[in-house]
DNA sequence: TCGTAAGTAAACAGAG
DNA sequence: GCTCTGTTTACTTACG
């Protein structure tokens, strides 16, 4: 009545709440609060902000680290990389050591690949990066003055064994600051390549090589040369080294290029004199930049008859600016490279770990053996958090098809964030009730497990709980049981399950899914809500009947047709008339005693080239004829 | 344009 | 009478 809308208003403190028309209802959908903030986010962005996660953490232990900070308690700046509290402007957030020269903006705004926000993220970038490069140039003044004191020192007082130490240490935090802020910057550059922003190859001139010189000031490229020529010995120093004699750059990560450990130019005529005792090194010509007689230097590919005339290195790529960039770009084809296999490598342990797990594991678990993977793979809502939790609400589908945060996140994520989760109200309170040891719950109960689960219902109760007594009493999935202790209310799940999947065949959805067939990072909320939907996750506690394995091959079949229709590149285009797949194509469920010994799990899937556009359309709630088509 | 699913608001009734 | 619970209706919105 409306006794409990003025009671729920009140307790919650939101009187303008209640009583208020369905227009409001109307509006409220549409109020930016109601929204995830990043719902116009692209799987691009989130790598972008991951990124600049990254960067931020970094230069916050530059900032903290000369000004000798304390840490306030947090992890050691080695373990930085799940800090997700620290508070710093947005504008420092967003900068990356990298900087964008007016040739490369103009050519993104030719492309017209960014919005202006993105450029004006761009810009702040691009200040704010220089901001940090006078940083950091003077913080390595001053760590150059003070190296070059204490070596005085130590030669004065000749107590170079127990000083050498505090050097070492010394150097080496600031080796490793720079080389964090290289990878940065090296990272930041493949982003912008991945993006199509740049478009850097090995030796391909497209981009002008002074912007390569540019993104770096002069003195920072001479720094991290002398940082990465960690091969360079001793005797090969002389006195024009600047008191970078006593150095020790034997940096704790060894260069992995060839190129950088042997040749890596750094300054002044020694390495001159350097490069060619390393050239006379490999006078067996097995140098690493000499092979069948092409010089192996990124963008050269100089044929030579013989060894010898190989020593064109000494002139073509001597140490310029070109070189110097053509280093930095080989330096990042390497770095992606291995992050890449890094990647491959740890995806190949998730595939076997997943794959082993999956042969050991009794046959007799009502699981598509085809889906699990992938729902394992890329769900957000597992049994860990969510399970399955149940369809996305449809008139947040554009809203929500954002990755959300992985597993264990996502659960803190809804706990703490006022973000409504992108699930109907019917599955979250299937949800709620299967995640009760009894898989029963009071009203109340679940009235709590919304609030506890989730931020977002920790107010408007009385919008929420009406809705959630409406839909209570409106699924037959949910059935009101009495018992000793009052009513409790249980989840048919063949109930559940008879109704309508969602539809993933819509652009958005189909995009989702692409990139979580592709590999994508996550898997969308939408897909996810397809699938769980249907039970793919493992959470079927109850009966599996035929019904299930219906809506089960309706997920699986609005999977493959979604992916399979829209498997090029665009998947924008769902026009109902469009069907790029014929309908042999589509996939359906054969409802047949299953074979255990024929399949891997319960469902047969065939194809079939009669299958009704409206396959699922039958299955909806029209087996009771009048059931909730009060609508 | 239409049908459907979902969300919201509200009226109503029964039980404690 | 109040509150909670449950049912039902009406309406709006999103989507295919």
């Amino acid at each position: 009545m409306m006794q409990e809308s003025r009671t729920e208003a009140t307790s919650n403190g939101q009187a303008n709440q209640n009583g208020a028309s369905s227009a409001e209802g109307g509006s409220r959908e549409g109020q930016p609060d109601s929204s995830p903030p990043s719902a116009e986010v692209t799987t691009a962005d989130l790598l972008h902000l991951q990124h600049h996660q990254v960067a931020r953490q970094i230069l916050l232990q530059q900032q903290q680290q000369p000004q000798s900070q304390p840490n306030t308690g947090r992890k050691s700046p080695k373990t930085n990389d799940a800090q997700p509290n620290i508070q710093v402007p947005v504008s420092v957030a967003m900068m990356t050591p990298q900087v964008i020269t007016p040739q490369q903006m103009q050519q993104i705004l030719q492309q017209q690949v960014l919005s202006p926000q993105q450029l004006q993220v761009l810009l702040q970038q691009q200040q704010a990066l220089m901001l940090q490069q006078q940083q950091l140039q003077e913080f390595y003044k001053k760590q150059q003055e003070q190296l070059h004191l204490q070596l005085l020192q130590q030669q004065h007082a000749g107590s170079k064994p127990n000083k050498e130490p505090q050097v070492s240490a010394q150097q080496l935090a600031f080796q490793q600051q720079l080389l964090q802020v290289q990878q940065v910057q090296q990272q930041h550059l493949l982003n912008l390549q991945r993006q199509g922003l740049l478009s850097i190859q090995p030796g391909q001139g497209s981009l002008p090589l002074h912007q390569l010189t540019q993104m770096i000031p002069a003195e920072l490229q001479q720094l991290w040369k002398e940082v990465t020529n960690t091969h360079v010995k001793e005797e090969h120093n002389n006195g024009n080294n600047n008191g970078h004699r006593g150095l020790d750059l034997s940096s704790p990560t060894p260069p992995k290029n060839p190129l950088l450990s042997q040749h890596a130019p750094t300054n002044g005529q020694y390495l001159s004199h350097k490069r060619e005792s390393t050239l006379e090194e490999h006078s067996s010509h097995s140098h690493p930049l000499y092979g069948h007689g092409v010089c192996k230097w990124p963008g050269c590919e100089a044929v030579f008859d013989d060894f010898q005339s190989f020593l064109h290195l000494n002139n073509e790529h001597a140490l310029d600016d070109r070189s110097t960039a053509q280093c930095r770009v080989q330096m990042q084809v390497v770095q992606q490279l291995e992050l890449q296999l890094a990647k491959d490598k740890e995806r190949l342990q998730a595939m076997m770990t997943h794959l082993h797990v999956k042969s050991t594991e009794p046959k007799a678990a009502p699981q598509p053996p085809t889906l699990t993977p992938l729902s394992q793979t890329h769900s957000v809502i597992t049994a860990n958090s969510l399970h399955s939790v149940g369809p996305m609400r449809r008139r947040y589908s554009d809203k929500y098809n954002m990755p959300i945060s992985p597993l264990s996140q996502n659960k803190e994520f809804y706990m703490n964030a006022d973000v409504r989760p992108p699930f109907t109200y019917a599955s979250l309170i299937r949800q709620a009730i299967l995640d009760s040891p009894e898989k029963q719950l009071t009203l109340n109960e679940i009235y709590n497990w919304f609030t506890r689960m989730f931020a977002y219902f920790r107010r408007n109760a009385a919008t929420w709980k009406n809705a959630v007594r409406h839909n209570l009493s409106l699924h037959k999935c949910f059935v009101r049981v009495e018992n000793v202790k009052g009513a409790v209310w249980t989840v048919d799940e063949i109930e559940f399950q008879k109704r309508r999947p969602q539809k993933i065949s819509s652009p958005a959805l189909v995009k989702n899914i692409q990139t979580s067939l592709g590999y994508g990072p996550t898997l969308s909320a939408a897909f996810q809500a397809s699938m769980a939907e249907n039970n793919i996750p493992l959470y079927t506690t109850a009966s599996i009947g035929s019904p299930t394995l219906n809506s089960l091959a309706n997920a699986i079949r609005e999977e493959m047709n979604g992916a399979l229709d829209h498997g090029n590149s665009n998947g924008s285009d769902s026009s109902p008339g469009r069907s790029p797949l014929p309908a042999r194509h589509h996939i359906s469920v054969k409802e047949e005693p299953l074979d255990p010994d024929d399949h891997e799990g319960p469902l047969s899937l065939v194809t079939t080239a009669n299958h009704s556009p409206d396959f699922d359309h039958h299955r909806d709630y029209d087996d009771e004829p009048g059931h909730e088509d009060m609508l």
